[in-house]
DNA sequence: TCATTTAATTGACCGTGGTCATTATTAATT
DNA sequence: AATTAATAATGACCACGGTCAATTAAATGA
């Protein structure tokens, strides 16, 4: 099984990938059409869905890059000590997962991936990012009867109650952070 | 501000309804096509969208009716003395909400309703789970250090996070039940 | 009962995601 | 270089949600 993709094939997709990105600066990524992209990249509609399953699949090319990027900044910073500085930490991750409401719901139907053999950017990322809070939990203080990997999981969970509800009501930056503490706390902290 | 509706509103209304249970009861909800809806309730398709906002408006619908009767059934039952049993009472309602990946992720899109004057039938349920589930707090040995607001809060978050894992891998019914109380147990129990 | 205002219904039309048989390119083989 | 096999690209076409100016029916007033 060996790989004769052409470099056709990789610069269409570049180009493709390109064409996206362009437009998400612009528009945010609410506004990508798919008509837009080709376009812009000059290729043909089908060519599009040669290369990527679906409008989504591209969707989470995109956003998962951002993620990635946003990831990379987290694992080089020193664990927290506190859970305010844990959710200060993750705030650059919360406010881009809630810039926009197509981004939030995006996530939210990937963040679970869809098949073990399937798993998208988006499932890495998450991925990712309970692996980084897993590394957090050896702080003093925490909490040390139950399984780390419970736990980041549990933290996961109430990341993604916190924005849920932040799109309800007059979301001010402070609320999230304050939501998300009130959740964490009984949650992390051994009592 | 009285309430001029005419029955032929009323009328119209409850056919397109009928026409989306009943085609909902033979192909699922992912299956319905609002063309489908309106050919069956005998209306154009314009009307539909004068009766609902969207096709997501009439599912909401449709799901709220569902979860209404499952949370009907819920709020007779005595409240659950230990975890196992208080996830026994809720299986009914995950193995609903897991039912169909569509069903799934439309609640999931909407039980943070979006705005605070606009809470569609599905953020009514969602919040009925939250009194019914808060009602259920002061059993023997569940911790009293967090309001009863944040602890049913936290309740919704995992069942939501163990829903969302139920269909990354091979899903039996058992999963779901020891996952979600390998979450509650940490976060309810006293200790 | 007719005229007038208000509300409900209609269906042609559009935007946009996605498909697929056909055609064009590239790679492999002689 | 010519032939063939495999891969990529094309664009007309379809499905389906959603819109809106025009039409019809119901309520109201004289």
């Amino acid at each position: 099984m060996e790989k004769p993709i052409q470099k056709r094939t990789l610069a269409t997709r570049a180009k493709l990938i390109a064409a996206g990105e362009a437009i998400v600066s612009e528009g945010g990524f609410d506004a990508l059409r798919v008509e837009e992209v080709v376009s812009r990249a000059g290729v043909a509609k089908g060519t599009f869905f040669a290369h990527f399953r679906d409008k989504d699949a591209l969707m989470e090319r995109l956003i998962g890059a951002r993620l990635d990027s946003i990831l990379d900044a987290l694992s080089e910073v020193p664990a927290p000590a506190t859970i305010d500085a844990m959710v200060d930490e993750m705030l650059p991750m919360l406010q881009f997962m809630v810039s926009e409401r197509y981004v939030f719901d995006l996530i939210l139907r990937y963040s679970g991936a869809a098949l073990i053999d399937d798993i998208g950017p988006i499932g890495m990322c998450i991925g990712r990012h309970e692996t980084v809070v897993m590394g957090w939990l050896n702080a003093d203080g925490l909490r040390r009867d139950v399984a780390p990997k419970i736990l980041a999981e549990g933290i996961q969970a109430f990341v993604f109650q916190t924005l849920a509800l932040h799109f309800c009501a007059l979301h001010s930056d402070i609320a999230i952070q304050s939501r998300l503490r009130s959740y964490l706390k009984p949650w992390l902290l051994a009592h």
